[in-house]
DNA sequence: CGATAAGTTGAACTGGCTCAAGTCATGTGG
DNA sequence: CCACATGACTTGAGCCAGTTCAACTTATCG
């Protein structure tokens, strides 16, 4: 039914810019209202352009960066999807985040000068990496960059406190429930279908990153579909009927 | 065996500087270098004095701001301790952090240019205001100053995806220990006792902000007592056993 | 001093976990 | 191109950590 490769970036495969181009620059990639330059005005994107680096896609399990080593960059997923994860002292993985297209990941090693997790592409995807202190001189020079980065790192705050509120209060099929809202709703953002997607993470990453079990997220699964609120088929996810989903999820957005 | 208000702040009561006058500046305050202005010279710190705002004290209960409210400032507590927490839809409050003398909150609300929880005081306590269209103004000019409002922001998304973490995996033992450890680290921090403290929240914040029922807390307070790890007296805890309390909670730091 | 909030402790219950036994998809080498 | 290995997923049964409900004690404060 789909290839690997084609969760999230490769449904775009007729696109006139490719994703995994790495000639293309902040001013034509298509995420760029997604993306950092997104209040910039058009030299100011050239500015930030410069900085940027743009490497050859990864391939799945790839690392962008691991915990622990020095901080350098934040980087920006242009296609395909990139997961986050501490490892505990006894070795287990836990995951820390999901990022598609246009989001940016990296920030919380700035304070340590060292990255606090590891980041591994979850499908071939491609990334722009940012180095940090150039972007910080930049950002001296343009205000609105300085603005736009503070906001970035505000909503990695906001979103991981809703999700520290969801893991310690909402029940497993609340979780799962916000968590496939979520996706549809970052989908829909960037004008993908919001009822039907691959899920780029297995049930096992899915239950680390909800703190749940991996059976717990499958048999949860299968309880939405006999309950008619979505369709499973392996990774790809057909929501059937959005509103029972939101009402069974319990978050605002 | 202590008045109220003397939780925190109180046990510097012989102090030079009064850590509730709101005529002391950044550069005089005992705080210095765990605040703000840690980086900044002479000269900077002045500029920043300028900016902030010191109101009276806040009486227990009272709110620095409200979820949904347009943000405006982020705040630097001086003295007492702040928790912040999220209303859900039901109407159920969810602590969401706890912040102590020396530490920044608020930075959630840039993103959205609303606060995205509501803090009250959960002692006298005094804070620091400061208005982010001007702190980001300074922070074009200086760049230290940058600097530092990212590192914090970054912390911030650190600890966040810690406590994440720690919630979605670890035993209420674990839970309830790794907290203890966490205030004794940053009363050491602030040149008070690492072994003696009083706990600024009840019993039912504290289960609230660790994912836990207050009776649950209670329990494990009980045991931990038993085992002799820890002395409780209603709000005081000594810690009697610090590394075995670190070997119980299964944190690095 | 009396009211009310905070905390403790016990007993029974349950959502999600653990363990187990399978099926199904994916990919690799012969 | 098939056979087989391996990882991903599903489903069932029993169990347990933490919850819920309840009764009580202890602190706090007008």
């Amino acid at each position: 039914m789909s290839e690997p490769g084609s969760g999230q970036g490769g449904t775009h495969s007729g696109e006139r810019v490719c994703p995994s181009n790495p000639n293309v620059s902040c001013g034509d990639c298509r995420l760029g209202d997604l993306c950092l330059p997104i209040t910039l005005d058009a030299g100011e994107i050239n500015q930030l352009d410069e900085i940027v680096k743009r490497g050859r896609p990864l391939k799945r399990g790839d690392a962008l960066y691991r915990q622990g080593e020095k901080f350098t960059s934040v980087f920006a997923v242009r296609s395909g999807s990139v997961k986050s994860f501490q490892t505990a002292l006894d070795g287990e993985e836990r995951v820390t985040g999901l990022y598609l297209p246009g989001e940016i990941l990296g920030m919380g090693g700035i304070s340590s000068m060292q990255y606090d997790n590891t980041a591994v592409a979850l499908e071939t995807a491609s990334v722009c990496e940012i180095p940090f202190h150039l972007l910080e001189e930049l950002s001296v020079k343009i205000p609105s960059l300085q603005g736009r980065f503070f906001r970035l790192m505000s909503q990695e705050i906001t979103k991981d406190q809703k999700m520290l509120t969801m893991v310690s209060t909402n029940t497993a099929e609340e979780r799962v429930s916000a968590l496939l809202l979520s996706i549809s709703a970052r989908n829909h953002h960037r004008k993908l279908s919001q009822t039907c997607f691959i899920l780029p993470m297995t049930r096992a990453e899915i239950g680390s990153y909800l703190g749940l079990t991996l059976e717990t997220v499958s048999r949860i699964f299968s309880r939405l579909q006999k309950q008619g609120l979505i369709k499973v088929d392996n990774k790809e996810i057909t929501i059937e009927e959005l509103d029972g989903l939101k009402a069974l999820a319990k978050v605002s957005s």
